[in-house]
DNA sequence: CGCACTATTGAGTGCTGTCAAGAACTGTGG
DNA sequence: CCACAGTTCTTGACAGCACTCAATAGTGCG
């Protein structure tokens, strides 16, 4: 019987997702395990904080963000989520989300249960899913390795080359980096504050590594931005 | 034919791990799932950067730690590893380890290869995989947010804090912090220079919120330490 | 066109990094 | 058991970078 769901067939994530290396019969069933959303709008909200969480979401199209909201009732960015990257885990250990997502960009994402599993499994998806799983963790260790540098420039720099290598993956342009999200957003991820990230692409674009509008920064000297990104105290 | 390896049911940290929930049967399939290592001395590798990288490790007794050297030749560790917690993940994405994982404390760690996944299902491990690795997001999202956090006295206030739970969940005494690792491989996790680490343990046992040895912290006055973890600008 | 919101730029303070010296611990050998 | 050397940790003085506060400029929207 039709399935309404997944749709994996026609998905245009589908090769960065769990159906890359499935030929068409895998990912028909594949798309009986994935749950994709209905296309959410700016603001709107993927998951609360709070809501039982059986399963992890999987970004079909857009970007989403993720935040926590701390005993002082400020906000903190936990990450960006592009295309064919995974959200939600943290809410896995212990059932219930304690991260809230909402959508930055218009888009959708699939919900992928924990039961279907096994099932994911069988029709050849596994393997899928561990590298999303292990490029999740690596990016996750990438971040908190640039969070521990404490130049604010090197944290900028390693975002926009990191964000690079995610285009590459995606297939676009490795120069032209979206990034919809707000100022104050990217700077409650990368740990500073809205002035201090100002200050920075404004030195970028002064020395002429970059040019940057509200939403999209271009990369014009990649390998002087991976020396601003790599050096250490000096 | 009985199997050398795993003996999850002799393990004193198989309610921490994969066998948490199973009956007896499970826990005999389990060990054959599961390859301890021989016992590794402080200073040991599990394995190290570049080796090739199929499977995870949950640590049974001791701690590891995790690190990267970067373009510099600068260590960077990205993680520490109590009984019951999995580590290795960021090497599934590529294949090959990016990170080494050294022995801090004698102490062994087990390996399950990603071909055992199937198998680790359908004996009913499943469910527990999720919650570890569940887990382990959430450690590094907290530790994220943590770094984001730029007062270093709130960073290592919530490591201790982190810690502690870390001991509640392996049913010791929350209070009692086991801090085998050198200061300056705390400081590099923490994200700050060993002086500034060392000021802030001066800080707090000064204030009477802890006392510290080389190896080992006491907490004495846990609420307030919440405060100091907590404690946005002000 | 005017308002609200977001982003940029400027001036001053404070925390953390850097450099340097001294103290405490660890392990080895006599 | 003690002496000694090497390492690890602590403490101090100073400078630099990022945060705070404040004002200005730019953007989007009705």
């Amino acid at each position: 019987m039709p399935n309404p769901n997944g749709q994996c067939l026609t998905c245009p994530t589908r090769l960065l997702c769990l159906g890359a290396g499935l030929e068409a019969d895998g990912l028909r069933e594949l798309g009986e395990c994935m749950h994709p959303t209905a296309p959410q709008h700016k603001g709107e909200y993927l998951y609360r904080s709070g809501d039982p969480a059986n399963g992890c979401y999987i970004v079909r199209s857009g970007v989403y963000k993720t935040f926590a909201i701390n005993a002082g009732g400020e906000e903190y960015v936990t990450g960006f989520f592009y295309p064919g990257e995974v959200l939600g885990l943290p809410g896995l250990a212990r059932g219930s989300h304690e991260e809230s997502a909402i959508a930055i960009d218009t888009g959708t994402a699939c919900r992928l249960k924990t039961e279907m599993l096994p099932a994911l499994w069988s029709l050849g998806g596994g393997a899928s899913l561990i590298r999303l799983l292990g490029e999740h963790d690596r990016q996750a260790t990438i971040a908190r390795i640039s969070l521990s540098q404490s130049r604010a420039d090197c944290r900028v720099a390693r975002f926009l080359l990191e964000l690079s290598d995610r285009m590459v993956t995606q297939g676009r342009d490795p120069l032209v980096l979206p990034v919809p999200m707000s100022r104050t957003d990217l700077a409650s991820y990368l740990g500073m504050t809205l002035e201090s990230l100002s200050r920075v692409v404004s030195r970028l674009t002064r020395t002429g590594l970059i040019t940057a509008t509200r939403s999209q920064v271009t990369v014009l000297a990649p390998e002087q931005l991976r020396t601003v990104a790599h050096q250490l105290a000096d």
